[in-house]
DNA sequence: GCGGGAGTCTTGACAGTGTCAAGTTATTCG
DNA sequence: CGAATAACTTGACACTGTCAAGACTCCCGC
């Protein structure tokens, strides 16, 4: 309805100033980049879906209307954290080809990125039967299966596989749950690798 | 005061009458249990209150005279965990003398205590300065020290003591998130059995 | 160009939550 | 026996997630 004139100025409006408008573009994204945050400060079963609104400057309800519950909105940073995980992993096997690589870059993740890495192993707060968290997962579990050595995909979860994956899946869990001495929170990666120095995996009598 | 025959009475009504008494006699004790009930059907983080106050039959706010908080029940809850883990590991090591079975009751005591072991390994829900708290949590970790063949006191936490709590922490937490195949739930012990046979710490080159 | 329908977001309400202050009831001890 | 202390209740407050209903805006077919 309005003139060109008016149409120019509106396009400059939804780059700037994005916030004020109506239909917000990409509200789902920017809900989950705020609850992100929030999920940093607090953790994620302090998550309030109210306060995640006031972060992105919409009403209290826009929140359930995108993501249907709370464990919806965690569901979809779930599986974002599963997704960049997944990226993580595979960089660090493609670069060095090493496995204990992996379990470095598998551990640095949970470090950098603890608000993804603690929501993603909390089940009760997700809906596990989400189809883009169960892609992304299993996009995870491929990368970290290749990771670790299997020599057959059809083999993906042999004992060898399974002791590196919990080896460092339990080391990340109880370095962020404070659970290790000083020397160890202060370098982790040092104190990772030499726990690989000290660990061998393979058949024994 | 009161003669001794009411003193049976008394002791009698203590007993059987507990539930409609004003005072409670052992309310604390109470809680703790209803909520772990709670926290078995739903984990730690849905844990209310008030509910657990209904469940043992009490008003809304007793839970929060006895424990302060909603922290402080969770924390209650832990430091009684740890003190049974520690019994539990303890145990385990002074039965067979073997590392490896202490492994095995790690992972028995977080399947067969689901509600504790959860509740222990989340200190964002706990008042982690509690007193009590800490004394039960060094017992474990000192239970656990001794068991994962650490030669000498003083060096509590080498590197294959760190390595094997690892492994042994990460596979009861990656089986309770449901992130183990099939196989694997099935027997978790069996599993773990399995894994034992195929790691080997100590120094390598 | 212009409805009309389909999203997108807001508003208002509801039951349930943790926490606090004040009140009530029991016990203990001088 | 009476007063002080502890155990528990009652009532209130602000906050939470969820839902239904409404307001607004975009887009597609005419």
């Amino acid at each position: 309805m309005a003139v060109v004139v008016f149409d120019t100025v509106k396009i400059r409006a939804t780059v700037v100033l994005v916030t004020d408008r109506y239909h917000h573009g990409d509200l789902r994204r920017a809900l989950i980049a705020a609850a992100v945050e929030a999920i940093a400060e607090s953790g994620p079963s302090a998550l309030s879906l109210r306060a995640v609104a006031k972060r992105a400057g919409v009403s209290h309800a826009a929140p359930a209307h995108h993501f249907g519950d709370k464990a919806g909105l965690l569901t979809a940073v779930a599986a974002e954290g599963y997704d960049r995980f997944a990226d993580a992993l595979e960089r660090a096997w493609e670069a060095t080809g090493d496995f204990v690589e992996v379990g470095v870059a598998y551990v640095r993740f949970a470090i950098d990125n603890k608000a993804y890495f603690e929501t993603m192993f909390r089940p009760e707060l997700l809906h596990e039967d989400d189809p883009d968290l169960q892609r992304a997962e299993s996009r995870s579990n491929d990368a970290l299966v290749r990771g670790a050595g299997a020599q057959r995909p059809d083999a993906a979860f042999n004992a060898e596989a399974l002791g590196a994956w919990s080896l460092v899946h339990g080391f990340a869990g109880l370095l962020m749950g404070g659970n290790f001495p000083q020397a160890v929170k202060d370098d982790p990666e040092a104190a990772l690798r030499d726990i690989a120095t000290h660990v061998r995996f393979g058949k024994h009598s």
